[in-house]
DNA sequence: GCGCTCATGTATCGTGGCGATACATCGCGG
DNA sequence: CCGCGATGTATCGCCACGATACATGAGCGC
């Protein structure tokens, strides 16, 4: 979701929309593409629902407002407020490839508890992805091309790594949580 | 690309929207989720193209028009000359995320040297995006917190995996074409 | 034969992302 | 001082997705 990753980037600190496509391209540029086709209109609806504000950029050296059309995007108190709600709400948003990602980057001003119910909630996902590919590949058997049976085996085995990169996620959690 | 994918499993052997739909899950259900609200505007088109025909299905045991509303699509002979055009035309789109999954998904009907071109293609594709994203993580270096860094790491290594499953298939396909 | 439920089957709608594109300004090297 | 690449805002058309509606098929218990 591009709401939840563009209020926190903002929660660092404000930004023009240039540099938050290319602070969310680096962030989350494995899932998705971000262009600003998307990130634009994704401002204005922010803006209009409150969360964030948009001003004219003021020039760092006279303080004047400068001359070009450049806006700063701020985070508002209430952007802050939903931002948090939208951290601490484990819905199944949170689990898909997409809302996963943007939850997993801001893991660090998330509640522990809230990092360990998103990870195994996530793992779960996978793992029915999983085997639902794995039964897929065992019906339709060997009754399919050599290429097609090489495309489901690479896809079964990037979700069976998936699956164990998150297991290690979670016990480095847990293991954190007993001795801080 | 739907369109592809939907000529390709339409050469096979004409079908209903609803087997159609299934296939497809299962053929390329990695790469994209094929929720009817794509599919039948695509059938749409395609019809309106020529390259596919819309029948009413007939029924198995007395050849009667069914009473149900199915639909039986089939391939043209124009539809036909088109899908082999599509799968020797090696542009940019073959490389793309999509666009190699359904090329791969009909290889079998493709011709060696087509087959070396798109792989090898693919490959410089992903290595491209790997070296990127390699870059990118050492430019922002340990600035960022454990999770992003965790995530990058994560698909940075997925992408050479796929290099890696790719040169397997590209070694492969040229032992096999020296001794056939 | 009755009704139940699940799989089969066609179809559309709203939301919204993506890629392309246009256009303006800034900064810096030649 | 000129050109070019980086910065910067913005929109448009295409189309995929998820949700939803609705109708008929087959199988099963009773």
């Amino acid at each position: 979701m591009l709401e939840i990753a563009v209020l926190g980037l903002l929660n660092e600190s404000p930004m023009h929309g240039y540099e938050l496509r290319k602070r969310l391209s680096s962030l989350l540029g494995t899932f998705r593409a971000f262009s600003y086709g998307s990130l634009y209109p994704t401002l204005r609806r922010l803006s209009e629902a409150g969360w964030i504000s948009e001003e004219p950029a003021l020039d760092a050296a006279s303080g004047a407002r400068s001359r070009r059309g450049k806006r700063v995007y701020r985070l508002t108190a209430d952007g802050k407020e939903h931002f948090a709600e939208l951290l601490s709400d484990v819905g199944p948003d949170a689990f898909d490839d997409e809302g996963f990602g943007a939850r997993l980057a801001f893991f660090a001003q998330t509640r522990s508890d809230i990092r360990l119910q998103i990870l195994e909630g996530r793992r779960r996902r996978v793992e029915e992805q999983r085997d639902g590919m794995r039964t897929s590949i065992g019906r339709t058997g060997s009754r399919l091309d050599r290429y097609t049976r090489e495309l489901q085996q690479h896809g079964l085995e990037s979700k069976d790594r998936e699956v164990r990169w998150l297991t290690e996620l979670i016990e480095h959690e847990t293991t954190q949580k007993e001795e801080p």
